[in-house]
DNA sequence: ATACAAATATACCGATCGGTATATTTACAA
DNA sequence: TTGTAAATATACCGATCGGTATATTTGTAT
């Protein structure tokens, strides 16, 4: 007994719509009355087009990725040095310019916590994402190795994974505080490494 | 019509046999009968003790706040240097010897996710843990600047709180990966970052 | 041993939970 | 204009939610 989803369209609007509802509340703490109120339709429709809760926040964290990705990929592919890709990177989370995250902060960050020991196949997708995050990094990284913009002997993998956590933490403490004072100090930290490991 | 707790004693044990699923499955994942469950007790027991699931999960999280601070003040209390000190700090948090945390890992961490866009009073109380640990590292950092161990430009406040943002982020990754590697990597990172600012 | 208070257990409340079977509406093809 | 299928709405399910009033048990002082 296969499911099919009713309609395409609307399984995207709900996914769109309820994003930043899950991404504030978290997976257990939205209801589904928080999905029919958001999106105005009935519990009817939205079983008409996810099997369950778990499928429309599964599909809400992909899509929710997907958007990141296009915007990192897209904002790194406007520079051409591997330094100013770097730096790039970081300003995205800066409060200068933070389009990255829908309403409740970052996803990933949100994501991790609660599934953690609770959902393990959100919690893998989480672990992926960071993967093709600190990949992408990385490889940045990598070139810059190899253009000479950065020190022999740093190590992508370590920087790369560095520079995540710093940003992540960031953006935890700012959300705590309700200020972006501690994430723009984090960015400039960031920025500071990168100089570290610059020629 | 105020409420007194009907025994101190069992109100305390339901705190510490709770820590752990409120730090697991949160405060909206964690029900009543999660509570009666790992306590043995009865809602009435409990309801006896407490006013509501609110008062529970506040206590849990000072209890937390009070055992953190206990072990950091402690360890740093052992070191007399400044630098050893922070690194005392940093390596607390390390696969090597982390026993900082309940089962569920940093409850700092994983009660500001859940409570900046749900719970005003723990988000608050969040928020007053993390200034206290800023403050607590920053004095050290102060020392360490009269006594000529750091450089005399070190800003404590930002440089504390990228030391408390690098090892959230870190915490954040090795939970995501279920894998300590992440945490290692920023633990050596904030070494890194006590020795650049040392004379 | 008994009385009394302190503390826990029992039994229940209305509300909401996630989920489903079915009725109704909508959109489009003939 | 009508028939049909696709999609949404309605009405309901049992289970569990947080919470409470009251009964029972436990510990203690006399």
């Amino acid at each position: 007994m296969k499911f099919v989803p009713r309609s395409e369209k609307t399984r995207q609007f709900i996914i769109e719509t309820t994003a930043k509802i899950f991404n504030m509340k978290g997976y257990a703490g939205t209801s589904m009355s928080d999905l029919t109120e958001a999106t105005k339709l009935t519990k009817g429709s939205i079983y008409g087009n996810f099997q369950n809760k778990d499928e429309v926040a599964l599909a809400v964290f992909n899509y929710n990725s997907e958007k990141r990705a296009e915007i990192i990929i897209g904002k790194l592919a406007g520079e051409s040095t591997s330094t100013a890709k770097l730096i790039a990177f970081a300003n995205l989370f800066g409060s200068a310019e933070n389009t990255v995250f829908p309403e409740g902060g970052c996803p990933l960050l949100n994501t991790a916590v609660e599934a953690d020991d609770t959902h393990e196949p959100l919690r893998i997708r989480v672990a992926e994402e960071f993967q093709g995050l600190q990949e992408l990094i990385s490889s940045v990284i990598k070139t810059g190795i190899e253009k000479g913009e950065f020190k022999k002997d740093t190590e992508p993998v370590k920087t790369a994974f560095s520079i995540i956590a710093m940003i992540e933490g960031g953006i935890l403490l700012s959300r705590a505080f309700k200020n972006n004072f501690h994430l723009d100090v984090i960015v400039e930290s960031v920025k500071e490494l990168i100089k570290k490991i610059s020629n």
